[in-house]
Formats: structure tokens, sequence, C-alpha cells
DNA sequence: TATGAATGAGTGTTCATTCAT
DNA sequence: TATGAATGAACACTCATTCAT
């Protein structure tokens, strides 16, 4: 019954007129609506993660969020509408940290490095994982969705990711031109990863840190020191 | 709508088995339920691929079996174990073929390959890609399927990579040593292919085969010619 | 699995156009199917006295008489005619031995204890009470049954009753003339002890046959020994 | 058909309760939804009885008592607690007027003679008659009715009944010192007449009072006058 | 005659959605 | 705005009955 986990993304109240400036006495109503409606955005996502969207009942989402069941459908419009919306709210703003930042001057391998110890401390080890395994899960049921994940994620990833891979090569820290078609390969383990947490980690635990750097030690060569 | 592909598996009567008295031969009753379960069995792995678990209608898989409701009855206790059956029998055949023979006189690299390809072209570009994508969505709900597809395919395939990994080191065609305790790294851009397949080959089509090829190209050092 | 008692009622064969003088060599088959129909009667007598009409099963019928679902059909209609033929066969053996043999030289109260204690005996203690039970409970659903009830057990045993009150009277054995207006009144407790050994016997056994006997004290007056 | 009587008990509303600030005086929706519940219970009492617990289908309830199906389930847990419920709250009102007030100055056969009445004019001759015929059908199926009923009404009725007896015969009034054994006895005539009432009243109509009455002369002796 | 696989209408139960309060 | 009782379509599962063997 208690909630114990954080919600897992800032949301943002979206029924009310009001803007961020509006007068901080009169907008007790927004504010309070905003709290509801995150209270459900979160529940939803814990239980859509737990069973999937069919097998998600609302009577659940609003019992974990503290609402009444109509309450829900004062911020969504149905039970897809709400799943497509939290899915799209979930996960764009991971989009921004992953892609978003250039190499500094510190070594390509270092940067991507970087990147995936904070996709995996994000990602891999929290509820996230479970987003992911919810996407591929209901993707295929949900067009728009692996369309709007394809469009903001994917393939920004994927270009993120390939510029990165293309510097390394003119850098001469990749010799493997070819790479750069397929960063695909760069992200498998992280991906892998995912999936293994949420199915085998009880049948055989994985480190997932451990695991991305042999990854790349085969990319860039295995590392002089540390 | 139309079902092209044919039954993803032999499937043998496990229900009926014939009179006492009956010729040995296989008897036209037998022949009948066998043909009758094998059209439920495909037609109910179709409806639980395109929708999961939950959202698949009985209804839908008699109709799209030919047969009615409560012949499904006949074959399987209920729609979960029908479920975790399908699971079972989906995937066993597969491991044979992918763990079974150990390498001739060839390199490491061809063996493993020769296995990446038979993978890529028996699941990855077939149904079964969407059964690895339906165990993964699936799994957390049902231990017993995660769990019988750790005991019998995870953990067996990794421990043929780990052997054919270790025989690589040994023979100075991997560099790496430490792959050897990651054999997940190996196989992860099929299991990303498969993934891909199933939500974005829409988007953006991808050659499996070549992705593999560069892969292997980076554990095993680049091919000289091919 | 297996079955422990005797069929309740002897049941003749049906089906089969041969007399009773029928060549016993050809009559085998007409032997079979009475054994076969006999073992029908029997299970489902039980199963309907354990579940009532509606919560019995043909499939459990058919697998407590070892014969097949179908075979059921040979020698009944539907399940409504089978309960209703079976309510009859199992309740008109008793009727004769009950009402049947008028008084001979002794007092009417022994006669009607002598009565009694076959009655209490041959069903309150065995599985017709349960029949009784039966046909208070189905009774309503199934005019035909009550009709039949009626006419054939009830009007027959109490015009009986009636008769032997009417001779108590006439030679003094009974001072309350109305008596004869409700022979129900003689038979009261044996229904009581009848239904309280279906419902009630594991709570308090009930010793049926003492209870009669202070109800005949109460109708013929205390007996001076015994 | 037509539902003529009043629903055979007062029904408090178990599961909406006020919220939290609503005044205290029974507000509109608290009395909707007992008005309904009470009508799903006279309904249901209604089906039971026609056709039994299993052959009664929801269906027809929720028809009878102008509510949709799933309102059912706002109140009741399922079919089986239903009925199990139903038997209890039918029954429980009951066993305050039959059992409660010992016998003031009047003579013991007047006060058993009342309870009688009282007994046949509002279960005998009323529907409640038909929910003891449904005890004697039901309870072996519904162990926890029969030992319910036991519990609550039987041993208390035979209490009270063998308190009366014994009263009697400290009195004079009986001289059958006996009967204290079986009060069964006592109402035995009057069980026999719910059941009568149930089955054979189209038959035969039965004065289940003047029979009553004669009963009472046996156990009393012959009233002087009347 | 006997079988039991196959059928499909029927039933208990669930749950997304609505709407009076 | 928030509630939660009410709805009724939908679904898993059952079982009397049929019929090809």
């Amino acid at each position: 019954m208690a909630k114990t986990h954080k919600p897992s993304t800032p949301i943002e109240p979206a029924s009310s007129g009001e803007g961020r400036g509006a007068p901080p006495a009169a907008s007790y109503r927004a504010e309070r609506a905003a709290e509801r409606r995150a209270a459900i955005v979160d529940a939803a996502m814990d239980e859509f993660i737990a069973r999937g969207f069919t097998a998600t009942r609302l009577d659940d989402i609003a019992k974990r969020a503290g609402v009444a069941k109509g309450t829900i459908y004062l911020h969504f419009k149905d039970k897809e509408s709400m799943f497509e919306e939290l899915i799209r709210t979930a996960i764009v703003p991971l989009v921004g940290r992953l892609t978003g930042p250039p190499p500094p001057g510190r070594s390509v391998r270092d940067a991507i490095e970087g990147f995936a110890l904070t996709f995996i401390a994000e990602v891999a080890n929290t509820r996230r994982a479970d987003i992911v395994r919810l996407i591929i899960s209901e993707g295929p049921r949900f067009p728009a969705i692996a369309d709007f994940y394809y469009r903001e994620v994917i393939s920004r990833g994927l270009n993120g990711m390939r510029a990165l891979i293309e510097l390394a090569i003119a850098r001469g820290e990749i010799r493997q031109p070819e790479l750069a078609r397929y960063p695909q390969i760069l992200v498998a383990p992280a991906i892998v990863a995912v999936i293994w947490k949420s199915l085998f980690e009880r049948h055989s635990p994985l480190d997932a840190i451990a695991m991305f750097r042999v990854h790349l030690d085969l990319i860039f060569g295995e590392r002089s020191k540390s």
C-alpha cells in the first residue's frame, strides 16, 4: 500500500490554464491538480511495468495513486492515451542527458564510457530498465509509441553514437571504420544488460558496468592502465 | 490477417492416445487430433505474438485455428498453461541446433559465424524473433517461463559460447581473455537485431548479418580478405 | 474411483426386445447392456444425491459408471429424463413393502412400529434418505416428479396409514379420532429423522428408532412394559 | 412472476459508507445503495428458491432486481457468498421471535401453540417455507450453511423447546418425560407442513394449524373445550 | 452397440468508462 | 474538481449433446 519509490519523472501539470508565474496564492488548486496528476502518472508507471498494458487495471492505479477512479479521467482521455503519454514523458528526459553534450577534451572512449556509466546507473539498474522492456513489449501493439520512440530516442541516439564513432575513427582511437555503420553494436551490451536485469537477475546477477568495459576494450583496444 | 507461415513446431499429440486394441499404426483419429492440436498451437502463437498474453482472446485463437472454443480445452488445461507450453515447445528445438556441434577443424570464428548465421536466419528473420520478444515481454509475469528459459536456453547457450571463447583464446584467435566472463557480449548484437526487427524494421531496415560480421571483426580482429 | 456400494435398486433392462425367457446363449449382449444400464443408474444416483440435478455432470456419471459419455444416451434420452426415471425406479420398490401387508393378529402399534423400523432401517439410515432429500430438493422444479411421487407414494402411504389409524381407533388403541385426518403426524418424526441425518448427523447424532418409539408412546399411550 | 412480497430482511449497506465529511444523516447515495442491495437480495431469494443454487443465473437475478449484472458484485463477493449470506440473513430474524420469550402465566401448551401458530403463519404459509426447503436442499453442499443453521437456529430452538417441555412435565401438563429427549417430535409436524406446502399443496391442501392442534392434543392430552 | 472428440451456447466474473452527486 | 456506484460488453471456461468412427 505504501509508496516508497519516488516518481520516476518530473511531471508538469497539463490541465489548468495558469502559467508558471501565476500568483502563488490563487494557484493552490492547480498545484493540487499537478500533485494528483503526478501521483497518477507514477502509480500507472508502476502498474504498467508490473503487468503490461492490458493486464493493468485502472482500479489499481487509482488505489495506488490515492485517488478515485474517475479522477484519472480528468487527466487522461482513456487508458490507451494515458499509456502512450506515460511512455513519452518517461523517456524524453533521458535523451537530453545521453546524447546532449559533445565530447570535451577527453578521449572518445572516456566520453562513451561516461555515457554508458550514466545509462547503466540510471537505466539498467533502475525502474527505467523496465520501461525499456515495456516499450519492447508493447511497441508492436502501439505503433504510435514505436514511432515516437524511434524518432525521439533511437534515431537521435544512434546519430549521436555514430558521430562519436566517426570522431574516434578520425582520431585513431577506433580502427574499425565499419563500426560507424552499426552504432547498435556499441550499445548492444547495454540493451542486453537491461533485458537481463528484468528477466534473469535472480538466476545469475550481471555486472553491467564490468561487462560494458570489456566491450569497450574490444572496440578501443585494451586499456593500457587502470 | 493471412496465415502464410508453416506451423512453427512439429507437435505430437499428448492427450488422446489410441484405444486399447487399436492398431499401432497411427489411427485416423489420432492423426486428426494431432492436426487440430498443431492448428491450435500455430494459431495461438500468432495471436500471442500479435497481442501478448492477456490481450489474446481464446475465441480468436479458436477461430484462427478453425476449431470450436471448447476444443482448445481438450488439449490445454487453460490459457496460462497453453501459453507456457507454447513457449517451451517453440524454443527447445532451437537449442540443439545452436549449442550442439562443437567446432570441427574450422576456426572458432567460422564456427561462431556459422551459428550466428543460423540464428539470424532462423530466428531474427522469422516469426521466432517475435517469440523471443514475447519471452522478454511476459517473462516477468511468468516466472515459470523465465526459469525454464534460463535453464534450458540461456545457461546452456552461454556455456557453449564460453567454451568456444576459451578455445579461441587458447588458439590465439581472441586476445581479450576477459571476454570469456561475458559471453553475452558475443551474442548481444544478435539480440539487438531480434528486437530491432520487431520494433523498428519498418523505420529503418537492419542487415543483421552484416552487423554481426562487423561485431566479429571487433572480437577476432579484422578479416584479411573475404 | 472404486465403487464400493451396491446398486441401490434392482434394475431391469429396458432396451432389448427379448423377454425374460430368451435363450440364455443369445442374450449375452442384452445382459451386458443391462449391466451397463445398472451401472449408469447407480452412478447417476450417487452423483445426483451428492450434487443435485443441475450441478451433476454427465461426465462424472460416465466416469463413475465406467462407460463413455455417449453410452448414457443409448439408455436415456437426456439428463432430465434420466433423472426422472431414476427417481421413479428408486422409490417404487419401497412402496410395496411399506404399505403392502395389512396387520395380521398383532396390535396396530406393533404393525406400525414394524413399518417404522423397516422404514428407518432401510431409508433413514441408508442412501435412500438422500433420495428423499433429493425429491424434496428438486420436486418443485420437476412437477412430473412431485406428481408421480404424490400419486405413487404419498397418497398410497397416507391412505395406508389412515386405514391403520382407523383400525386402531376402532380397537381402542388410539383415543384421538382426529388423528385419522392427519396421518402425516404419524410419520412426521420419520421424515424429520431423514432430514436430520442428511444435514445434522455430524453435529448431533439422532437415534431415529428411539425417537420414533417415544412418538408412538404419545399416540398409543405409554407402553406398560417393554 | 410478480413480486408482491416485501424484502425479507432489513438490510443495511455494508460497503459504501458515507464520505469523510458527509453529513451523518443518511445520505441520498447510501439510501439508494441500500435500496439496490435490498432489491438484489429479494430477487436472489426468489430465484434461488425457484431454481436452487446452481441453476440460478446471476443474469436473472440482476434482471429481476432491475440492476446491471456488475452491480451484484458491488454487494457480494461471488454467487456462493451471496447465497450463504442470503440464507443467513433470511433466517436469523426468526430465531428471536420463536425462542425468545419464555412463557408468562399461561399454560405451556398455550405458549407452544402460540409459537407454532406464529411459525406456521410466518413460515409455513409464506415464502420462508421455501427457504427452509432450500436449506434442506443445499445444506449438504454448503457445510457452512448447515453449520450456521445448526448453531444459530436448530440447537437454540431445540433447547428452547426442551426447556418448555421440562417445564410442562414439572407442571404435570405433559406425562411423557421421554419427550424432553426428543424435542424434534414437538416440531416435526411443522416441518412436515413446510415440506408439504412446497411439494404437494396443489395436490392436496394441508391445514397446518389444525394438524398441529391435533399433534398438541396427542402431547398434552385432548383439550377439554376450545 | 460403444466410444469420446468436437461442438457452441451458456454462465460467472472482470473492468474500462460514465455520470449523478 | 473529485468521487465511486453503476453499467454492460467482453472474456475464460464448462458441459449437455451429437456423431463419425
